[in-house]
DNA sequence: TACTGGGACGAAAACGTTTTCGTGTTGAAA
DNA sequence: TTTCAACACGAAAACGTTTTCGTCCCAGTA
């Protein structure tokens, strides 16, 4: 086992000083050609790298960038972290990648450790847990700071920073409107509590496309879950008890859930009953009947949050600064589970 | 915007010196009681917490483990993350996570990147192409550094250090075991190509549960698939030619894929044909029908690894060093796709 | 011969900590 | 009055870099 190679043992290796090693390595024309073919040898035969901690230090960034969401086993969150470690890659920076566990405190604490030097800035979707308190003195604090800080998905509008989101209520209108198209009239909507922003602009997109087809809304036929655990349960009690053509689901896997108890209930899908979903995940693909869901493009979601970042970051901070907010558009794939009905 | 406090920065303004600012907030005795008050109360109301990378280089320990996956669109490497996470967290370690997305070169290229001072250690799965080219130098380089290192799940015999896997051979066979006990006789195997050790240990399981039974092994039941990509329809070819009443798979997706083209021919499952698939997911449980599946504890063997690892780097490294290799035990799940012929 | 200029290199500061080892002041013991 | 702890604090080194500014020497010019 041999310890790491520094500059300085280079230098006292090859009797010059540590100054002389490190222009040579940078190849500084300072130094002479002879000295500096002997110094870049000696580094290259014992496989010199430089010491990242060291040159975060000096340079006052250390080349990567934090990403904070609220669970890891999601499919649409994994695919955004692989889109945010794609063009990090790209442009020389790594991920540290924290999860915020849908708790409060977690998400600052991960703040905390991220903005004391960890990173150089980060990319965040809130906490269900933090959008349910509205308490984001953590994100003002740090971004006050002059950390570069990105918002995904699950945003606060109140923050100022760059954002990156989809448009959840044309989403959702999207969704509806596709399942009036071929004939759907009773249209439920499976839905998550209203501090959940997404839940409550698909929402709003729900109602929107009822109402721009002369559809009155029905409040019976909206369910609202709060607890995944229960989330099945609830929503064969709640289908059981309604007559509907059209579930609208907020997400995949109350799309599922909703295939599943219309089936026990001896209906078929999509001949009695269409489904659409929202995430295109792997589930809704390979599900049968495969899903027609609203495709929310997480990789690039993950894309333009670090195109984002990373802009920020290597700009002179003064640059006349603004904020963007950039607004991925959703796909409508259309699969087994819609089926005209006319 | 602020910029961040510093012990220069608090020693300045309250007229003490560094040396003072730095025992007094780590309530060293040396500091005088009211001096100390002084600056803690100082500290305290500016927010003041210690730069990680600056402690980083002086400690010579950054208190982060990288963790390199080969992907992360995938229920299984998630559910490790999120175990890793889980009990680096607990110990006060931060987690980077970086994807070699299957490439040797990439996978190369991240070690380095982590080795370089930004980790303490790591957790590693290996990339498909590493374990095909058969080419570990990368990795015995960065362990004689003196770089805590654990393999797990696709891991090379040949390294010395902790690894972390199942015991893929039982599990193949404790899959294989219950289609015999429930009656099948001709069972398919759909599994990778062999240099995927999971693929062959698999294979080894499922040819000694059938000798065991006395049951010969046919080789034309069994197939290897080199590319997902294509692994649908060659799976699909694959059991329109063959009269199998059992199917045992490697992975979710093939399981899936077998199930469908099951009842593309008209047969059902698991009246039919039976099928076993490996590594529970939300896939298997949400799948209709369900899956029955060898279940592989993803999140324990997050955990694992990353004690492994932390109980080796808060060792002092002579301490009598030997290398463990941790066997999780998988589980058989039994749900909807396996149903006794009897 | 005296001066100048530039080539080749080294010393030292800086980034933000922690820690070891002074050093100056006080109060009490001798 | 002298001596010596104990106390409270500061200076400086160290971690591994990069970079600015010297410094030295030699060759070329006046």
């Amino acid at each position: 086992m041999k310890p790491k190679l520094t500059l300085k043992k280079i230098a006292k290796e090859l009797d010059v000083s540590i100054s002389t090693v490190s222009k040579a390595l940078r190849d500084s024309s300072e130094i002479g050609e002879e000295t500096r073919a002997k110094i870049k040898a000696f580094a290259k035969h014992y496989n010199y790298k430089p010491n990242n901690i060291a040159l975060s230090l000096k340079n006052r960034k250390t080349k990567t960038i934090g990403i904070i969401i609220p669970e890891i086993v999601h499919h649409f969150f994994t695919t955004v972290i692989s889109g945010v470690e794609k063009v990090a890659n790209e442009m020389g920076y790594n991920v540290l990648v924290c999860l915020s566990d849908n708790s409060f405190d977690k998400e600052v604490l991960n703040m905390e450790m991220l903005a004391n030097g960890s990173t150089d800035g980060f990319i965040l979707s809130l906490a269900k847990e933090t959008m349910q308190k509205g308490d984001y003195h953590h994100l003002a604090e740090v971004i006050n700071q002059g950390m570069p800080c990105v918002l995904f998905d699950r945003v606060a509008e109140d923050i100022s920073c760059d954002k990156v989101i989809i448009d959840d209520v044309t989403g959702g209108k999207k969704a509806v409107q596709h399942l009036i198209d071929i004939g759907c009239r009773k249209i439920a909507l499976i839905s998550t509590v209203d501090y959940v922003s997404v839940g409550k602009l698909r929402t709003h997109g729900y109602k929107q496309a009822l109402a721009e087809n002369g559809i009155s809304i029905n409040e019976d036929l909206i369910l609202k879950i709060e607890e995944m655990e229960d989330s099945e349960k609830e929503i064969e009690d709640f289908l059981k008890e309604r007559d509907v053509d059209g579930v609208f689901a907020v997400n995949e896997h109350f799309a599922i859930s909703a295939v599943k108890s219309i089936q026990d209930q001896g209906k078929k899908v999509p001949d009695d009953v269409s489904v659409i979903g929202f995430t295109d995940g792997e589930l809704s693909k390979r599900f049968i009947p495969s899903l027609t869901t609203v495709s929310q493009h997480g990789m690039r979601m993950g894309e333009e949050s670090a195109r984002l970042l990373i802009e920020k970051l290597e700009r002179t901070p003064s640059e006349d600064d603004y904020y963007k907010t950039i607004i991925v558009e959703t796909g409508l794939v259309v699969r087994d589970s819609t089926k005209s009905r006319k």
